[in-house]
DNA sequence: TATAAGTGTCATATAATTGTCACAATTGTA
DNA sequence: TACAATTGTGACAATTATATGACACTTATA
């Protein structure tokens, strides 16, 4: 899944140049040219980042910054500023505000995309543990949620723990009865066939992305992103 | 001054490494390596963090943790756990009981670092009484007032806890019993059922944001942004 | 002390989830 | 193609879990 990158800057041909750079290495991009147009974009989805001019029309840069900072969720948003050369207190007020990195005006693309990265490993390096992903499709048992494109599937718990199953165990198949097992517990009484309708509910939540579970006829199920 | 984190962990390769990366970054570390070491560095000055092996001598890691979550004092310290990749079932049963985040070894100290980061940021934020705010939503436990768009919500003393304890532990499911010993406190004898009710009062406090308080079927309640 | 607030529990109302069936659809094979 | 085996589906009743209103009892507050 794209990381999504919200501009936040003025000048058009700068935005424009950040716009295209960020596109071609595969990134999605909002753009915002002053301080309302900012906040706007700031729900959900939330942007994976938010690089920020220094200063534009409608508040300062810092001030979004100190806004941002405030909020419990939006403060996890690593914000890397745009800064003019030889601004060195602005980069130092930025960074003490709780910017992650700064580039300088005016960058090279590779300069720009080397820095974009550093920040977004570092300051999330670790969601692709916690959180078990398989293309769009997400699953964080800490928040116990699974997700598709970040939006939230609905479904029942059982559901739940098979696909967290599943998840845990991909490219395999599984009888029904050894699915039993493992979502439902050893012991429990249930019907073989009651599996081929949790897998059809599970299916149903995954909507599109049901062709992750796949019938291996005379065998089991299968979880697997291999068609 | 710099920050206690007690290393429990019986590899001496994999502590001695912890402990390296854990100093280089300017923690002082307190190792044991087995559970009654452990429990010998569990009083004054306490640790800030306890970094806890799944799987080490003496007991396992999770009936230290069950021992931690029984104490007053000693269940405010975070635990962040350390798993063998791909036991998701450690994983859960960690976070059921009480454990704030996970490290799946083997793990980089860039990722180790970043977990302890947000984990210690989450639970004990360096500006303790700062403003809360989610969106329009903001608590200040200065004068203890929770408003919605500036206006002050209306709101017992234990659904102010239990908001200020969702804000500050946002996007996690907590089980009902969770709650009860983190905002109640433990040795609290209340039935588990009383959490429904009040965070149907909670809910009613929060009136048209009563969607940030979500029910997550046969596990708990979450406080997300997301919906 | 009188009065107002706040708490914890129940009983009851709602809502979501579950396991099974019966029957349809599909697949493999003779 | 016809048949047998296997899997997909919609429906449904029973079960479970959660939401809610009421109430007696405590705890603050004036």
């Amino acid at each position: 899944m794209a990381s999504k990158i919200l501009i936040v800057e003025d000048e058009v041909a700068i935005r424009d140049m950040l716009s295209f750079v960020l596109e071609q290495h595969g990134y999605e991009t909002l753009e915002a040219d002053n301080y309302q147009a900012a906040l706007a974009h700031l729900h959900e989805p939330y942007p994976d980042l938010i690089l920020l001019d220094w200063m534009f029309p409608g508040g300062s840069g810092i001030q979004l910054l100190k806004v941002l900072k405030q909020d419990e969720i939006l403060r996890q948003i690593p914000v890397v500023m745009l800064t003019a050369r030889g601004e060195e207190e602005d980069k130092v007020r930025g960074l003490e505000n709780g910017a992650d990195d700064y580039v300088t005006k005016p960058f090279s693309p590779k300069e720009l995309m080397a820095r974009l990265k550093t920040v977004m490993r570092r300051v999330n390096p670790t969601s692709l543990d916690d959180t078990l992903k398989v293309g769009k499709l997400k699953l964080d048992p800490i928040s116990h949620r699974a997700t598709l494109s970040n939006s939230p599937l609905e479904m029942g718990p059982t559901e739940f723990k098979l696909l967290h199953f599943f998840m845990t165990h991909p490219e395999r198949v599984y009888s029904r009865e050894q699915l039993l097992n493992n979502v439902w517990g050893t012991n429990v009484y249930v019907e073989d066939r009651t599996v081929d309708v949790h897998i059809r509910r599970l299916r149903k939540a995954l909507s599109d992305h049901d062709h992750l579970v796949q019938t291996v006829r005379g065998a089991g199920y299968r979880f697997s992103t291999r068609s």
